[in-house]
DNA sequence: ACCCCATCTTTCCATTGACAAGATCCGCCC
DNA sequence: GGGCGGATCTTGTCAATGGAAAGATGGGGT
Protein backbone atom coordinates (compact mmCIF):
# COMPACT_ATOMS: atom_id res chain seq x y z
CA UNK A 1 0.00 0.00 0.00
CA UNK A 2 2.96 2.46 0.94
CA UNK A 3 3.95 3.49 -2.26
CA UNK A 4 7.64 4.49 -2.97
CA UNK A 5 8.41 2.48 -0.07
CA UNK A 6 10.32 -0.79 -1.80
CA UNK A 7 8.76 -3.95 -1.39
CA UNK A 8 11.62 -5.76 -0.19
CA UNK A 9 13.33 -4.31 2.48
CA UNK A 10 17.30 -3.92 2.69
CA UNK A 11 18.00 -5.78 5.49
CA UNK A 12 14.86 -6.21 7.19
CA UNK A 13 16.20 -9.15 9.88
CA UNK A 14 18.76 -6.64 11.13
CA UNK A 15 16.56 -3.62 11.39
CA UNK A 16 14.18 -5.36 13.15
CA UNK A 17 16.62 -6.72 15.70
CA UNK A 18 17.73 -2.83 16.37
CA UNK A 19 14.22 -1.84 16.69
CA UNK A 20 13.91 -4.97 19.05
CA UNK A 21 16.71 -3.35 20.87
CA UNK A 22 15.26 -0.19 21.39
CA UNK A 23 12.09 -1.46 22.63
CA UNK A 24 13.48 -3.80 25.12
CA UNK A 25 15.76 -0.68 26.23
CA UNK A 26 12.92 1.31 27.00
CA UNK A 27 10.29 -0.76 28.36
CA UNK A 28 12.18 -4.96 29.24
CA UNK A 29 11.69 -8.10 27.61
CA UNK A 30 8.64 -8.74 28.91
CA UNK A 31 7.22 -5.66 27.10
CA UNK A 32 7.95 -5.78 23.85
CA UNK A 33 5.43 -6.18 21.31
CA UNK A 34 5.97 -7.53 17.82
CA UNK A 35 3.46 -5.62 16.24
CA UNK A 36 5.37 -2.34 17.90
CA UNK A 37 8.46 -3.72 16.47
CA UNK A 38 7.25 -3.72 13.13
CA UNK A 39 5.11 -0.53 13.16
CA UNK A 40 8.60 1.18 13.92
CA UNK A 41 10.93 -0.43 11.19
CA UNK A 42 7.60 0.99 8.95
CA UNK A 43 6.68 -2.48 7.79
CA UNK A 44 3.51 -4.95 8.25
CA UNK A 45 2.84 -6.41 12.05
CA UNK A 46 3.42 -10.14 10.13
CA UNK A 47 6.65 -9.21 9.14
CA UNK A 48 9.05 -10.14 11.64
CA UNK A 49 6.96 -13.55 12.07
CA UNK A 50 8.90 -14.60 8.17
CA UNK A 51 11.88 -13.77 9.98
CA UNK A 52 11.53 -15.26 13.63
CA UNK A 53 9.01 -17.51 14.17
CA UNK A 54 7.61 -16.01 16.61
CA UNK A 55 8.14 -13.59 19.63
CA UNK A 56 10.81 -16.11 21.27
CA UNK A 57 12.34 -16.22 17.96
CA UNK A 58 12.74 -12.71 17.55
CA UNK A 59 13.94 -12.49 21.81
CA UNK A 60 16.20 -15.76 21.53
CA UNK A 61 17.96 -14.13 18.46
CA UNK A 62 18.66 -10.75 20.14
CA UNK A 63 20.18 -13.63 23.40
CA UNK A 64 22.78 -15.13 20.95
CA UNK A 65 23.65 -12.09 19.73
CA UNK A 66 24.02 -10.79 22.95
CA UNK A 67 26.76 -13.73 24.47
CA UNK A 68 28.16 -13.48 21.18
CA UNK A 69 29.03 -9.98 22.29
CA UNK A 70 29.87 -10.87 25.33
CA UNK A 71 32.36 -13.10 24.47
CA UNK A 72 33.97 -10.90 21.88
CA UNK A 73 34.30 -8.00 24.92
CA UNK A 74 35.99 -11.11 27.37
CA UNK A 75 38.06 -12.01 24.64
CA UNK A 76 39.43 -8.41 24.11
CA UNK A 77 39.86 -7.83 28.05
CA UNK A 78 42.16 -11.28 28.03
CA UNK A 79 44.07 -10.28 25.26
CA UNK A 80 44.87 -6.50 26.83
CA UNK A 81 45.17 -7.86 30.44
CA UNK A 82 46.61 -10.61 32.21
CA UNK A 83 44.03 -9.78 35.56
CA UNK A 84 40.93 -12.60 36.07
CA UNK A 85 39.75 -9.45 38.01
CA UNK A 86 39.93 -7.16 35.28
CA UNK A 87 37.74 -9.91 33.47
CA UNK A 88 35.08 -9.74 35.76
CA UNK A 89 35.10 -6.06 35.08
CA UNK A 90 34.94 -6.51 31.66
CA UNK A 91 31.39 -8.68 31.98
CA UNK A 92 30.22 -5.61 34.14
CA UNK A 93 31.10 -3.17 31.54
CA UNK A 94 29.39 -5.40 28.79
CA UNK A 95 26.62 -5.76 31.09
CA UNK A 96 26.20 -2.15 31.91
CA UNK A 97 26.80 -1.13 28.29
CA UNK A 98 24.30 -3.03 26.46
CA UNK A 99 21.39 -3.87 28.70
CA UNK A 100 18.88 -4.65 26.51
CA UNK A 101 20.87 -7.51 25.32
CA UNK A 102 22.13 -8.82 29.00
CA UNK A 103 18.41 -8.40 29.99
CA UNK A 104 17.19 -10.80 27.04
CA UNK A 105 20.45 -12.74 27.43
CA UNK A 106 18.72 -13.86 31.16
CA UNK A 107 14.96 -13.88 30.38
CA UNK A 108 14.70 -17.77 30.65
CA UNK A 109 11.11 -17.65 30.35
CA UNK A 110 11.09 -15.31 27.16
CA UNK A 111 14.15 -17.11 25.28
CA UNK A 112 14.08 -20.84 23.84
CA UNK A 113 17.15 -21.76 25.77
CA UNK A 114 17.46 -24.78 23.81
CA UNK A 115 18.02 -23.17 20.24
CA UNK A 116 21.51 -24.63 19.03
CA UNK A 117 23.15 -21.37 18.10
CA UNK A 118 22.30 -19.69 21.42
CA UNK A 119 23.86 -22.72 23.48
CA UNK A 120 27.06 -22.34 21.39
CA UNK A 121 27.36 -18.64 21.97
CA UNK A 122 26.63 -19.31 25.59
CA UNK A 123 29.41 -21.99 25.46
CA UNK A 124 31.41 -19.75 23.75
CA UNK A 125 31.22 -17.00 26.03
CA UNK A 126 31.68 -19.22 29.10
CA UNK A 127 35.40 -20.88 27.87
CA UNK A 128 36.38 -17.33 27.64
CA UNK A 129 35.55 -17.35 31.85
CA UNK A 130 37.51 -20.91 31.98
CA UNK A 131 40.26 -19.54 30.82
CA UNK A 132 40.70 -16.74 32.66
CA UNK A 133 39.72 -18.51 36.15
CA UNK A 134 42.49 -21.29 34.98
CA UNK A 135 44.92 -18.54 34.30
CA UNK A 136 43.83 -17.04 38.50
CA UNK A 137 44.38 -20.39 40.09
CA UNK A 138 46.96 -22.27 38.35
CA UNK A 139 46.53 -25.16 39.98
CA UNK A 140 44.11 -28.37 40.26
CA UNK A 141 40.56 -27.95 37.91
CA UNK A 142 37.79 -29.46 40.30
CA UNK A 143 39.17 -26.29 42.46
CA UNK A 144 39.01 -24.22 39.33
CA UNK A 145 35.32 -25.08 38.79
CA UNK A 146 34.24 -23.43 41.33
CA UNK A 147 36.85 -20.16 41.12
CA UNK A 148 35.04 -19.69 38.18
CA UNK A 149 31.50 -20.14 39.38
CA UNK A 150 32.07 -17.61 42.62
CA UNK A 151 33.53 -15.29 39.69
CA UNK A 152 30.83 -15.36 37.60
CA UNK A 153 28.02 -15.52 40.15
CA UNK A 154 29.72 -12.23 41.05
CA UNK A 155 29.46 -10.38 38.33
CA UNK A 156 26.48 -11.99 36.94
CA UNK A 157 25.01 -10.95 40.54
CA UNK A 158 26.63 -7.32 40.68
CA UNK A 159 25.44 -7.09 36.86
CA UNK A 160 21.90 -7.90 37.74
CA UNK A 161 21.77 -5.59 40.76
CA UNK A 162 23.29 -2.53 38.55
CA UNK A 163 20.44 -3.20 36.15
CA UNK A 164 17.27 -3.53 38.22
CA UNK A 165 18.59 -0.35 40.06
CA UNK A 166 19.09 -2.08 43.56
CA UNK A 167 22.36 -0.73 43.34
CA UNK A 168 23.96 2.11 41.31
CA UNK A 169 27.91 3.50 41.82
CA UNK A 170 28.68 6.41 44.45
CA UNK A 171 28.89 9.56 42.15
CA UNK A 172 31.79 10.61 41.08
CA UNK A 173 33.16 7.18 40.70
CA UNK A 174 31.92 4.77 37.57
CA UNK A 175 31.14 1.58 37.12
CA UNK A 176 34.50 0.34 36.21
CA UNK A 177 36.16 1.32 39.86
CA UNK A 178 32.49 -0.21 41.34
CA UNK A 179 33.20 -3.60 39.78
CA UNK A 180 37.15 -3.52 40.32
CA UNK A 181 36.06 -2.97 43.80
CA UNK A 182 33.95 -6.05 44.29
CA UNK A 183 36.10 -8.25 41.83
CA UNK A 184 39.44 -7.91 44.31
CA UNK A 185 37.18 -9.13 47.03
CA UNK A 186 37.70 -12.55 45.65
CA UNK A 187 40.15 -14.63 46.86
CA UNK A 188 42.65 -17.22 44.39
CA UNK A 189 41.91 -19.81 47.27
CA UNK A 190 39.54 -20.88 49.78
CA UNK B 1 -13.00 -3.80 57.64
CA UNK B 2 -13.96 -7.63 57.60
CA UNK B 3 -11.66 -9.34 59.84
CA UNK B 4 -13.32 -12.84 59.52
CA UNK B 5 -15.03 -14.40 56.55
CA UNK B 6 -15.27 -11.87 54.21
CA UNK B 7 -18.26 -12.91 52.09
CA UNK B 8 -18.84 -14.91 49.36
CA UNK B 9 -15.04 -16.83 48.87
CA UNK B 10 -12.95 -17.04 52.19
CA UNK B 11 -10.22 -14.62 51.61
CA UNK B 12 -9.76 -14.38 47.73
CA UNK B 13 -7.04 -11.79 48.04
CA UNK B 14 -4.92 -14.61 49.48
CA UNK B 15 -6.07 -17.42 47.29
CA UNK B 16 -5.44 -15.37 44.38
CA UNK B 17 -1.99 -14.36 45.47
CA UNK B 18 -1.74 -18.17 45.91
CA UNK B 19 -2.88 -19.25 42.34
CA UNK B 20 -0.62 -16.40 40.70
CA UNK B 21 2.44 -18.18 42.69
CA UNK B 22 1.46 -20.93 41.22
CA UNK B 23 1.01 -19.82 37.73
CA UNK B 24 4.53 -18.04 38.05
CA UNK B 25 6.24 -20.91 39.17
CA UNK B 26 5.11 -22.48 35.86
CA UNK B 27 5.24 -20.26 33.35
CA UNK B 28 7.64 -16.94 35.08
CA UNK B 29 6.50 -13.70 36.06
CA UNK B 30 6.17 -12.00 32.22
CA UNK B 31 3.65 -14.72 30.96
CA UNK B 32 1.10 -14.32 33.93
CA UNK B 33 -2.36 -13.40 32.57
CA UNK B 34 -4.55 -12.18 34.88
CA UNK B 35 -7.79 -13.81 33.62
CA UNK B 36 -6.00 -17.44 34.31
CA UNK B 37 -5.22 -16.63 37.55
CA UNK B 38 -8.97 -15.53 38.02
CA UNK B 39 -10.28 -18.56 36.16
CA UNK B 40 -8.26 -21.04 38.48
CA UNK B 41 -9.64 -19.55 41.68
CA UNK B 42 -12.61 -19.93 40.17
CA UNK B 43 -13.52 -16.11 40.23
CA UNK B 44 -14.96 -14.08 37.54
CA UNK B 45 -12.09 -12.22 35.11
CA UNK B 46 -12.09 -9.23 36.54
CA UNK B 47 -12.17 -9.87 40.59
CA UNK B 48 -8.55 -9.43 40.44
CA UNK B 49 -8.88 -6.08 39.56
CA UNK B 50 -10.58 -5.11 42.91
CA UNK B 51 -7.83 -5.96 45.10
CA UNK B 52 -4.86 -5.25 43.06
CA UNK B 53 -5.88 -2.79 39.91
CA UNK B 54 -4.11 -3.86 38.07
CA UNK B 55 -1.45 -6.61 36.70
CA UNK B 56 1.68 -4.77 38.25
CA UNK B 57 -0.73 -4.34 41.69
CA UNK B 58 -0.58 -8.09 41.73
CA UNK B 59 3.00 -8.62 40.75
CA UNK B 60 4.02 -6.23 43.48
CA UNK B 61 2.32 -7.75 46.33
CA UNK B 62 3.98 -10.61 45.21
CA UNK B 63 7.55 -9.41 45.23
CA UNK B 64 6.83 -7.80 48.47
CA UNK B 65 5.84 -10.67 50.28
CA UNK B 66 8.56 -12.55 48.83
CA UNK B 67 11.12 -9.75 49.97
CA UNK B 68 9.06 -10.25 53.54
CA UNK B 69 10.04 -13.89 53.57
CA UNK B 70 13.27 -13.10 52.91
CA UNK B 71 14.05 -10.48 55.57
CA UNK B 72 12.52 -13.32 57.83
CA UNK B 73 14.66 -16.45 56.73
CA UNK B 74 18.00 -14.26 56.88
CA UNK B 75 16.34 -13.08 60.01
CA UNK B 76 16.30 -17.02 61.51
CA UNK B 77 19.20 -17.96 59.99
CA UNK B 78 21.43 -15.01 61.28
CA UNK B 79 19.82 -15.50 65.24
CA UNK B 80 20.97 -19.62 64.45
CA UNK B 81 24.42 -19.23 63.20
CA UNK B 82 27.01 -16.23 63.73
CA UNK B 83 28.55 -16.55 60.13
CA UNK B 84 28.45 -14.15 57.25
CA UNK B 85 29.04 -17.07 54.89
CA UNK B 86 26.17 -18.96 56.04
CA UNK B 87 23.66 -15.61 55.68
CA UNK B 88 24.66 -16.38 51.96
CA UNK B 89 23.75 -20.04 52.22
CA UNK B 90 20.35 -18.80 53.86
CA UNK B 91 19.91 -15.86 50.89
CA UNK B 92 20.73 -18.82 47.73
CA UNK B 93 18.08 -21.38 49.99
CA UNK B 94 15.41 -19.28 49.92
CA UNK B 95 15.88 -18.54 46.87
CA UNK B 96 15.60 -21.98 45.96
CA UNK B 97 12.84 -22.76 47.76
CA UNK B 98 10.90 -19.45 46.83
CA UNK B 99 11.26 -19.74 43.04
CA UNK B 100 7.82 -17.95 42.50
CA UNK B 101 8.38 -15.29 44.68
CA UNK B 102 12.28 -14.19 44.49
CA UNK B 103 11.26 -14.54 40.38
CA UNK B 104 8.77 -11.98 40.69
CA UNK B 105 11.44 -10.18 43.10
CA UNK B 106 13.49 -8.98 40.43
CA UNK B 107 11.46 -8.58 37.63
CA UNK B 108 11.96 -4.65 37.60
CA UNK B 109 9.70 -3.89 34.80
CA UNK B 110 6.93 -5.77 35.76
CA UNK B 111 6.73 -4.68 39.46
CA UNK B 112 5.49 -1.02 40.59
CA UNK B 113 9.38 -0.17 42.09
CA UNK B 114 7.99 2.99 44.09
CA UNK B 115 5.47 1.05 46.09
CA UNK B 116 5.91 2.13 49.95
CA UNK B 117 5.27 -1.27 51.20
CA UNK B 118 7.28 -3.05 48.52
CA UNK B 119 10.47 -0.95 49.04
CA UNK B 120 9.63 -1.16 52.96
CA UNK B 121 9.83 -4.80 52.73
CA UNK B 122 13.29 -4.22 50.69
CA UNK B 123 15.10 -2.09 53.01
CA UNK B 124 13.79 -4.28 55.96
CA UNK B 125 16.16 -7.49 54.26
CA UNK B 126 19.03 -5.03 53.18
CA UNK B 127 19.50 -4.16 56.82
CA UNK B 128 19.83 -8.15 57.67
CA UNK B 129 22.48 -8.35 55.22
CA UNK B 130 24.18 -4.85 56.48
CA UNK B 131 23.75 -6.40 60.21
CA UNK B 132 25.54 -9.81 58.99
CA UNK B 133 28.49 -8.06 57.34
CA UNK B 134 29.12 -5.66 60.18
CA UNK B 135 29.95 -8.72 62.24
CA UNK B 136 31.66 -10.03 59.15
CA UNK B 137 34.78 -7.27 59.11
CA UNK B 138 34.40 -5.46 62.27
CA UNK B 139 35.97 -2.27 60.95
CA UNK B 140 35.67 0.80 59.16
CA UNK B 141 32.14 1.54 57.87
CA UNK B 142 33.38 2.67 54.15
CA UNK B 143 35.05 -1.03 53.60
CA UNK B 144 31.61 -3.05 55.15
CA UNK B 145 29.92 -0.91 52.32
CA UNK B 146 31.97 -2.77 49.69
CA UNK B 147 31.98 -6.24 51.50
CA UNK B 148 27.80 -5.93 51.89
CA UNK B 149 28.02 -5.56 48.25
CA UNK B 150 30.39 -8.10 47.41
CA UNK B 151 28.23 -10.69 49.37
CA UNK B 152 24.89 -9.69 47.99
CA UNK B 153 26.47 -9.95 43.95
CA UNK B 154 27.73 -13.13 45.10
CA UNK B 155 24.57 -15.20 46.32
CA UNK B 156 22.35 -13.16 43.93
CA UNK B 157 24.22 -13.79 41.01
CA UNK B 158 24.26 -17.23 42.52
CA UNK B 159 20.76 -17.43 42.81
CA UNK B 160 20.02 -15.87 39.16
CA UNK B 161 22.48 -18.35 37.94
CA UNK B 162 20.59 -21.68 39.36
CA UNK B 163 17.07 -20.17 38.75
CA UNK B 164 17.88 -19.29 34.65
CA UNK B 165 19.16 -22.80 34.75
CA UNK B 166 22.86 -21.69 33.70
CA UNK B 167 24.22 -23.60 36.61
CA UNK B 168 22.60 -26.97 38.67
CA UNK B 169 24.61 -28.74 41.53
CA UNK B 170 26.11 -31.90 40.66
CA UNK B 171 24.39 -34.75 41.27
CA UNK B 172 25.06 -35.92 44.96
CA UNK B 173 25.52 -32.73 46.19
CA UNK B 174 22.65 -30.17 46.99
CA UNK B 175 22.51 -26.37 46.50
CA UNK B 176 23.42 -25.25 50.29
CA UNK B 177 26.91 -27.32 49.71
CA UNK B 178 26.84 -25.61 46.42
CA UNK B 179 26.82 -22.28 47.91
CA UNK B 180 28.90 -22.69 50.75
CA UNK B 181 31.84 -22.97 48.87
CA UNK B 182 31.01 -20.48 46.99
CA UNK B 183 30.84 -18.16 49.58
CA UNK B 184 33.98 -19.13 51.47
CA UNK B 185 35.52 -17.76 48.29
CA UNK B 186 34.72 -14.25 49.66
CA UNK B 187 37.90 -12.82 51.88
CA UNK B 188 37.08 -10.14 54.73
CA UNK B 189 39.29 -8.15 53.49
CA UNK B 190 40.78 -6.58 50.28
C1' DA C 1 11.17 -15.46 -21.14
C1' DC C 2 9.63 -18.11 -17.48
C1' DC C 3 8.85 -19.88 -13.17
C1' DC C 4 10.28 -20.78 -8.36
C1' DC C 5 10.25 -19.13 -3.92
C1' DA C 6 11.81 -15.95 -0.39
C1' DT C 7 9.82 -11.84 1.23
C1' DC C 8 6.17 -9.00 2.75
C1' DT C 9 0.98 -7.80 3.18
C1' DT C 10 -3.83 -8.40 4.23
C1' DT C 11 -7.30 -10.61 6.66
C1' DC C 12 -9.00 -13.11 10.42
C1' DC C 13 -9.48 -15.20 15.17
C1' DA C 14 -8.86 -16.22 20.14
C1' DT C 15 -6.96 -14.13 24.16
C1' DT C 16 -5.66 -10.51 27.06
C1' DG C 17 -5.77 -6.18 30.27
C1' DA C 18 -8.54 -2.64 31.53
C1' DC C 19 -12.71 -0.10 32.26
C1' DA C 20 -17.80 0.72 33.26
C1' DA C 21 -21.95 -0.51 35.11
C1' DG C 22 -24.73 -3.67 37.48
C1' DA C 23 -25.65 -7.44 40.98
C1' DT C 24 -24.88 -9.44 45.55
C1' DC C 25 -24.04 -9.58 50.19
C1' DC C 26 -21.95 -7.78 54.62
C1' DG C 27 -21.95 -4.95 58.77
C1' DC C 28 -23.68 -1.03 61.02
C1' DC C 29 -26.89 2.25 62.98
C1' DC C 30 -31.35 3.76 64.12
C1' DG D 1 -35.09 -5.93 62.61
C1' DG D 2 -34.98 -3.44 58.62
C1' DG D 3 -33.06 -0.53 55.58
C1' DC D 4 -28.54 1.97 54.07
C1' DG D 5 -23.86 2.43 52.65
C1' DG D 6 -20.18 0.29 50.87
C1' DA D 7 -17.16 -3.51 49.96
C1' DT D 8 -16.98 -7.48 47.01
C1' DC D 9 -17.76 -9.82 42.83
C1' DT D 10 -19.99 -10.36 37.95
C1' DT D 11 -21.26 -9.26 33.28
C1' DG D 12 -20.46 -6.66 29.22
C1' DT D 13 -17.48 -4.20 26.30
C1' DC D 14 -13.30 -2.29 23.88
C1' DA D 15 -8.68 -1.79 21.88
C1' DA D 16 -4.46 -4.24 21.41
C1' DT D 17 -1.81 -8.36 20.94
C1' DG D 18 0.19 -12.88 19.04
C1' DG D 19 -0.35 -15.97 15.75
C1' DA D 20 -2.17 -18.51 11.51
C1' DA D 21 -3.73 -18.52 6.75
C1' DA D 22 -3.70 -17.00 2.28
C1' DG D 23 -2.62 -13.68 -1.15
C1' DA D 24 0.57 -10.12 -3.47
C1' DT D 25 5.26 -8.91 -5.11
C1' DG D 26 9.46 -9.16 -7.29
C1' DG D 27 14.42 -11.08 -7.40
C1' DG D 28 17.21 -14.56 -9.33
C1' DG D 29 18.25 -18.83 -11.44
C1' DT D 30 17.49 -21.92 -15.57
Amino acid sequence: MLVGVPYHHGDLRRALLDTALLAVAEHGPAALSLRDVARRAGVSHAAPTHHFGDKAGLLTALATEGWTLLADALTESAEQNRSFAELGVAYVLFATTHPAHFAVMRAPGLVRGDDAELVAAQQRAGARLDAGAGRHDGGATSHTATTVLAAWSLVHGLSALLLEGMVSPEPGTDVATLARSVTTRLSPRS
